[in-house]
DNA sequence: ATTAGTGTTGACTATCAACTCAACATACTG
DNA sequence: CAGTATGTTGAGTTGATAGTCAACACTAAT
């Protein structure tokens, strides 16, 4: 399931039109039937997370998680995230560094399970 | 040292002129003045990494170590990290989860030298 | 058959990043 | 002083990003 493809389904899930979501999150409804049609790129971090936000509400789920889904699923990086890496140099070494061996999926999930048992 | 002054540091000791550098790595000279006088934000990657390259050679440097430390101190994520992050959700919720206890650049060198150890 | 609600599309626009170009200032060299 | 090498600055250009606006199409209910 793509970026488009989530939101659309959200949007429906929350039973909100592009009209009625557009709205709420201060963005012209047609842009919202671009992006769910993938005429134009994903949008920007703070329309993202204005969207997360408002179909959290209505879903009863955690806004933060769903911006993160959504930021991650739009090919994006998360800005604080970002700006942590960018502050830190020694972050960047230590991801270059695992990064080598540490590659698929799988292998991200095992280290953070092997990280939360610490 | 901030990225401008590391950069007019670099470029003193490689005995270039601006309009040298300038000329090797195919921007115009001003642009480099621009640069280290803080009147504009550093270069795009594109532009670090052939800075990065001339430099390094002329002095002896690792061009791959040099572009990463500027790409850093120019406040930027090396886009082949940035792409892997964009691309592994679960190394976003990794850092994430780091990041909590993991602030300061002691605590991600420790994490680095425990990493290697392995 | 009208009207209300919803979605799609093309054309346009505003803002910003990443530069270039022309002009000038300053210093040193013969 | 004339010329050469170097650095600085203001104004302008270009392409990409992130949208808006007007128009139209489809469907369902009145």
């Amino acid at each position: 399931m793509d970026f488009s493809e989530r939101l659309r389904w959200l949007r429906k899930e929350a039973q909100l039109s592009q009209r009625d979501l557009a709205e709420r999150i201060g963005v012209d409804f047609t842009y919202l039937s671009k992006i769910e049609n993938k005429r134009v790129e994903p949008p920007s971090e703070v329309v993202l997370k204005n969207i997360a936000s408002e179909l959290a509400e209505v879903l009863g789920m955690d806004p933060t998680e769903l911006a993160d889904e959504l930021i991650t699923l739009a090919g994006k990086i998360p800005s604080d995230l970002a700006e942590t890496l960018a502050r830190n140099p020694e972050a960047v070494r230590f991801l270059r560094s695992i990064g080598d061996e540490v590659r698929s999926a799988e292998d991200w999930k095992s280290l953070l399970d092997s990280q939360r048992q610490e």
